[in-house]
DNA sequence: TAGGTTTACGCAATCGATTGCGTAAAGATG
DNA sequence: CATCTTTACGCAATCGATTGCGTAAACCTA
């Protein structure tokens, strides 16, 4: 129990193996083996040192670890709008398949500042987190130039579609597919004029809705004209924008395709501010099911991510890609068609 | 420009400081000096240390970083219930601000697993995260140990109200008197029995929010009988559960205040199915004021939450805290009353 | 009991960035 | 020109946990 090595003994030093060391009367290799349970350390010893450690009110230093074992065991998480529902409720999914695996997540909100992304990057590259979820389209430019130079990052992307880079592993929903389901759904309904909320334009995963409604409306002999095509994007303010525009059309549509159920919520607001009824009047369709699609008025008809799996997955092969360099091929997962009043001929 | 030490030279290594020192022909000091722009660094010397940097794709190793300087520039946010969107409303301010001051944020989902958050105050304790931001009144048991125990740890809390706890800087807005301001502008409008979907029994925000409704309804002469009083949760479907109670009960309540916006929800679209109109047979208003709100059918009265500042003044606080000790006392911040058509006597 | 094996542990290097202290070289001053 | 500053940098220790290697001591076998 002899004191090895001069120790400070300020009031409030936070806790270090050390301290569990001489408490224990053993050396530091000791304890760190003792608390990781290798081998050779009798159950007597592991005792004693379990009991040094909650005395001292020990925890390890985790960048202490990380630095020595080049693994911090922290992802990285790029959001590009907590404002809309769909991130969170992933985010939770995420959460909770990272801490299973023994990871904690850092997040990093990408709405205002895109650029900001690019410093991830180089903690990815500079060995300070293990790992980057994108749970986006949008890629930073720092992460092009490195899957450009042929470098293999652990970096998965989810809930939006790949666009045609490769190199960076994906788990998503047939995009164009769950779309073109809606758009059959509504036509299978009797509805011949079948308009379309477009998202941003520039977004791929909007360009995969409108591919599908012009899929299905083509499949159907039904034409996407022109009229029919609304340009929004993906805010409840867009929606209700774009029921304005609709309304100065010659000819309403009778239903419509949102490309995302928050744009649904604004279009129906203002809709319904105009007496028109729904479905009745127009038939509505969104996007995501968002958990209040299930309860608004009417009852949302919308496409259902499967957010755990795809979180699941994600994580899975973020920690494949970490851990062994190995699971680097896209997944595609299944989405469901949630039909609810709003889109039902009465 | 001579090698000073054998550094391997495997294809793959993630530069360091050593790498960037030789390149650019100084030592490892001088880098670090002249990355940190610290004094005595000649503009000469600093652009080709610039420059060698960029060359090796040279990043700080945030580990290493923190390890030396005992500090690492993370902050974990402990959230309650994602699904909930006022917790992810709140985080975009978290984010934004905490990116403002240099930073991270990690986050802990503690919804299914309340014990979680225990591991992450022996992250604090361990000096492994800078500090810890509670966006709920649930504290973790180690925690409380830790207060008792008297010590002094970078901790604020933000978005409930403070229970009977002290040691731990709050940030929060005065809940019993904006639920008070509801009541109030309920029984100004004329309603007479005014009922109050309560929280969680348990849950401090649900007892403020109980306790603003009883006082107001007392300042107007009105009774708080307990047939007024329905018992429900914090999510839709309890608000939807809600609904049904009421309808079964002698006489129907003519305003309902909810306690928060999310059961209000619920509640609207249920009474809806039943046929009831909101506001004219009954009034309904909620607390939250989530973004849904003012586009719902209808608008729904509700406070709204001066989220920007709580996160702006919580990360301040924490910032303070974990800088210099100060700037522990608590802040109470201003609510808005939102009065919108869900509550308006036609 | 000599020689061999196993068990239980310690020593010291290592991870990468930071920084107090030291010191040549350049410049300033008398 | 001798002495004193200042400038510009390098050396080496440090942060705390991990781990390959080494080694006493205990245990076994012939």
């Amino acid at each position: 129990m002899a004191k090895r090595k001069p120790i400070p003994t300020n009031e409030s030093r936070i806790p270090t193996m050390a301290d569990v060391a001489r408490i224990a009367g053993v050396s530091t290799s000791t304890v760190s083996r003792a608390l990781a349970g290798l081998p050779p350390i009798p159950e007597e010893t592991r005792q004693r040192i379990a009991q040094a450690a909650k005395e001292a009110g020990y925890a390890v230093n985790r960048h202490a670890r990380s630095l020595r074992l080049k693994r911090s065991k922290v992802i990285l998480v790029l959001i590009p709008n907590l404002a809309n529902p769909n991130f969170p409720d992933l985010l939770i999914h995420i959460d909770r398949a990272a801490y299973d695996c023994g990871y904690d997540i850092m997040i990093a909100h990408t709405a205002i500042d895109p650029g900001r992304s690019d410093r991830y990057v180089d903690e990815l590259l500079a060995g300070s987190i293990d790992g980057v979820l994108l749970t986006a389209s949008y890629c930073p430019p720092r992460l092009l130039e490195c899957i450009a130079a042929g470098r293999h990052l652990p970096i998965v992307r989810t809930l939006s579609p790949t666009p045609d880079l490769t190199g960076i592993t994906a788990v998503q929903i047939d995009e164009v597919k769950a779309a073109y389901d809606v758009v059959d759904h509504l036509a299978k309904q009797g509805y011949k004029r079948i308009a379309h909320l477009g998202g941003p334009p520039k977004e791929i995963m909007a360009i995969a809705r409108r591919k599908g409604w012009e899929k299905a409306l083509a499949d159907h002999g039904l034409s996407a004209s022109p009229d029919l095509y609304i340009q929004s994007g993906f805010t409840m303010i867009e929606g209700q924008r774009a029921a304005d525009e609709i309304r100065s059309r010659s000819e309403l549509p009778d239903a419509i395709f949102c490309s995302n159920d928050e744009s649904a919520y604004g279009l129906i607001a203002a809709l319904k501010g105009h007496g028109l009824r729904i479905p009745q009047d127009i038939a509505v369709a969104g996007f995501d099911d968002l958990s209040f699609s299930a309860v608004m008025d009417p009852p949302l008809t919308t496409v259902r991510l499967p957010r755990r799996d795809m979180a699941e997955r994600s994580i899975q092969k973020l920690k494949a890609l970490i851990e062994d360099d190995a699971d680097n091929d896209n997944t595609i997962l299944a989405h469901e068609l949630i039909i609810r009043a709003s889109s039902l001929r009465s």
